[in-house]
DNA sequence: CTGTTAGCGCGTTCAC
DNA sequence: GTGAACGCGCTAACAG
């Protein structure tokens, strides 16, 4: 391996010279500067951060610890982290966790070890708390993405929950619906617990008496077909709902996949609205109506604070940035009872 | 920051055998063990990994080099390629190319300088054989993932794009197809090249002699729309092709996007057929007829292949792995004629 | 089984 | 402007 003794003998100065010129200090001669590159050039030295680091105690590596990349939702995160942290001089090292805390803990082991400058987080539970207090003990800066853990204070970035939510339910109500139901995520991530919120204001505001037997509970993840399936049936075939609201792509589609497999047309029988375009393909199959967040910006903007974090740039208050989703009325939700 | 030396002294025993426990070292008496342990978790020390990797050489820490995550088809490489690392204790650094060589460049640069233990790479072009090149002067071990850079050896995984090719235009032919398009990739890529050629072969095969203006070359972005219909515009109205192989995920979705603008029916007027389901969602939009690659296997096993590689467990010949892809006939491929 | 010494590659003092 | 000496946290190579 090249290194800077080797460039040093090479180009007849001390290796702290060339330490210089690698960091380009101001007080350096021209023209040893140029033997030095000359160098550097021809023995293709590279610097080695492990060791630079080892002082420096900075990595200029930061996490993204998200649920599931597979998931359109958070492949755009991904996508705007990346790019922000590239445009900075950042790397990303990617982490799934599926949702699980026990995983969770695990990156969150790795990535204090590996000496990361930051995190972006989608926090997998309330539960995390254990996790991310870790971090703020070793003064390891994160950014909350998509949901936050309320006991650990950090900045962060979120959609719209109570707003978006509204738009959903209020676009169905004009539609003449008034038996809504939501199929949310479970009541221990934060963005769950505002849509259910929003939820029962908004049919509350517009008065109807929201019907707990109309709000579901399921998780977030790909595999929760089955489970759509049975607490759909679960319901009397004339006291089901007549619109649904879920509560993110997955539940979506699977809600989908569920009433094609019940023999339920949609949205003759039922129409079906989510949050997050299930297509990272933008049009492509223009049937469902979303809520589109902004996904890529939640992750680009989100690497932003986090850096600004990590380079001491942030105020000492925490941020909270939250952005609006765009409602995209497709064909799959239409007028009650315009089919019957 | 807590170091050996901290739990050490807590311990009373030398650094070194602080070192011997977290490395759990076999000549170690149990008691010692266990008074080192004690101490770890008290003061919840870390490894620093950085220290670490200064007279290991290694970091565990492995580079993914992709084109886009934000393509489905790389997603779940991606996927795949993290699930096995993390089995094996390593983590991943994810790049997005864009197709490009220099941003390519750019990564391999940051990847040496982050002394990656190895990099699993999607090449840009052929012209990547200057950046693998330069991995191979500094012993760093990649494999291929997709696509290959022949000028430059190295293990692959690839999928099998001759039989898939074949397969698909054979379903297009057994539908009574004879005036059949290719919208290829750009021949600079391995993968495109392969598949332009097997598309030739097999119509020949088959006794239809391939019609060079049916084999259009855009690029496997996202952003090609625009390109094919106009390459769809050139063609005069009554020698349009009456089927389509796109040659990837992106280029079937815009095909289809192109034809609904030109007022086109798919498959009524003209059946379209693609490599790589643009779908992470599986069934969810059950139209497209697909040759579905295994990404996530890429991923995982040549995750696998790397490893093996860098831990020295590989033979020394390189691996090529071709993977068959699986024909999902939907709905947007028909008879010929069936609809006149 | 355990401790001591030296050094990994680099940057931060300080002197010169 | 430039260099020498020391230390970052850890482990390999020897002792003992």
């Amino acid at each position: 391996m090249v290194t800077i003794y080797d460039i040093a003998k090479k180009a007849n100065v001390s290796p702290m010279t060339v330490s210089r010129v690698i960091n380009n200090s101001p007080s350096i001669k021209e023209s040893t500067r140029l033997k030095v590159e000359e160098a550097i050039r021809e023995l293709e030295y590279v610097p080695n951060k492990q060791a630079r680091s080892l002082t420096s105690k900075e990595t200029k590596l930061v996490s993204l610890v998200i649920p599931d990349i597979s998931n359109p939702f958070f492949t755009n995160i991904a996508r705007g982290a990346e790019d922000k942290a590239l445009q900075l001089g950042y790397q990303v090292i990617l982490g799934n966790t599926d949702e699980n805390k026990d995983k969770e803990a695990m990156y969150i082991n790795m990535l204090m070890s590996s000496g990361v400058d930051g995190a972006l987080i989608v926090p997998s539970s309330d539960d995390s708390a254990a996790n991310m207090k870790r971090l703020v003990k070793r003064r390891i800066p994160f950014v909350y993405v998509d949901r936050t853990v309320d006991s650990v204070p950090a900045d962060s970035i979120t959609g719209d929950n109570l707003n978006t939510t509204r738009e959903l339910v209020q676009h169905l109500i004009e539609l003449g619906h008034e038996r809504i139901g939501l199929i949310n995520g479970p009541a221990y991530l934060s963005n769950a617990r505002e849509r259910a919120q929003a939820f029962r204001d908004t049919l509350i505001l517009s008065g109807i008496q929201p019907n707990p037997r109309y709000m579901i509970e399921t998780h977030f993840k790909q595999d929760n077909l089955d489970e759509i399936i049975s607490k759909f049936l679960s319901l009397r075939e004339n006291e089901r709902p007549t619109a649904i609201v879920a509560a993110n792509n997955f539940i979506g589609v699977n809600t989908l996949r569920a009433l094609r497999s019940l023999g339920i047309r949609v949205p003759e029988d039922i129409s079906v609205t989510c949050f997050d375009d299930p297509d990272i393909i933008p049009d492509y199959n223009p049937f469902l109506t979303v809520a589109k967040q902004p996904a890529y910006d939640m992750g680009y903007i989100g690497m932003q604070l986090l850096i600004e974090r990590i380079q001491n740039e942030a105020p000492a208050a925490t941020r909270k940035i939250v952005l609006p989703a765009e409602l995209k009325v497709r064909t799959s939700t239409s007028r009650r009872g315009a089919q019957d």
